[in-house]
DNA sequence: CCCTTTGTATTCAACTTTGACTAGGCTACC
DNA sequence: GGTAGCCTAGTCAAAGTTGAATACAAAGGG
């Protein structure tokens, strides 16, 4: 799974009906084109992709109120709405996910119900825990560390990713349970769009760490 | 960059000369499977894609000798070993990289001389300084921390990985300073694919967990 | 008033990835 | 001795990704 149509049905949710150069500039906003592979061509994909699908409903072609050519309003169907708090929950759950995938889930995680986002987290650790697990007993052969050579190192590195990301994980399911941050149905809801003709403050300059574990 | 022409440079290099489906086993000896998208129609298309472009020379149609269709044989060119010790390099140095291509860099460290593994390492060690400093410094906003609400759990996520990014390749300097493993030009190398008939020990079972950061 | 620049909005070709499918030959069993 | 299953070896269509290119309108400058 990649970041891209979270991203893109996360933007388009917050917005009520977005077309293709507004959602880019919303992930622009968010960093996204430094840290996911939301790049135009990727976007304008998964737009005609999930339109094809069912997951999104194209209005077509209002004319530009601002100049260039003509363009497609979206709007996120009930099946698309499904499907987006699927992948959420799908990004937040599970361990094994690339970097922007997280990052995402975590940039969308107050779509969820504050128990909910809590009850994923865990699972996430829970994952960790396993894999380290699976890792450490996997990687210890009868004639002992030293046979493996270099390769050892590997399961070094995983396990070592493994604690580092499940006390992350806890640490921020303490703060969400202490009351931080607001969630669904707790009443203003964050707002991370850019409005109608407001200025993107941060144009350039965010911090790139794309990928990686 | 994807982990792939990496993966199947030093595979075919370790044979010196191999057929997709020996390159096809060893990375699944190496589990790659598991960790990577090491997956046969990636396998192929690498092959004949690192064929086309000269990095590697087919040697026509050998008739199988253990039963099903003919296979081609390739071999890596002078043009590329270049390639493949470019991409060793970058999957080493650069900290900004996909799970799966530093678990291969690691993998395939040994093919390099002590010296340059030590200088490439401190390089993705100084990336990570910098990455830190970089999302520390651009996620501070003038209304204080809260006026970024959960967004300011991206920049928390971050700087843990960049932390423990940064902990555990100094941790692999510090043991291939003391001089752990068997590096290039210091004897015999370490065996790392299947000899031709050689049983794989760990045919499935390998511990999961491909991307994430 | 023409012409370059800037901003808006999207398209495209080339390449990569995915997962399923094809296809030949060997072996073991009834 | 036929046939089902398995291993060897590779192909393919569909989907996703990339980076550059296109198209159109307004704004600014000489």
């Amino acid at each position: 799974m990649s970041a891209i149509r979270l991203l893109v049905l996360g933007a388009i949710r917050q917005h009520g009906q977005a077309h293709g150069y507004q959602v880019r500039n919303d992930l622009e906003y968010w960093g996204a084109h430094e840290w996911s592979n939301a790049k135009p061509g990727s976007i304008y994909h998964a737009l005609k992709q999930m339109a094809k699908q069912g997951l999104l409903k194209a209005h077509e072609i209002a004319p530009s109120t601002a100049g260039g050519p003509p363009r497609t309003e979206y709007e996120v169907t009930e099946h698309g709405t499904e499907e987006y708090f699927a992948l959420l929950r799908e990004a937040l759950r599970t361990y094994d996910q690339k970097a922007d995938v997280l990052s995402a889930g975590i940039g969308l995680i107050v779509d969820l119900p504050r128990d909910e986002a809590v009850a994923l987290l865990r699972e996430r650790v829970a994952g960790f825990r396993e894999w380290r697990r699976s890792v450490t007993e996997y990687y210890t052969p009868e004639e002992g560390p030293q046979s493996l050579g270099h390769i050892g190192e590997l399961m070094n590195l995983w396990v070592h990713q493994a604690d580092a990301g499940a006390e992350w994980t806890e640490g921020l399911v303490e703060r969400i349970e202490s009351g931080a941050y607001t969630f669904a149905g707790e009443g203003q809801p964050f707002v991370g769009v850019l409005g109608e003709g407001e200025e993107n403050p941060y144009a350039t300059g965010v911090p790139h760490a794309e990928d990686q574990r």
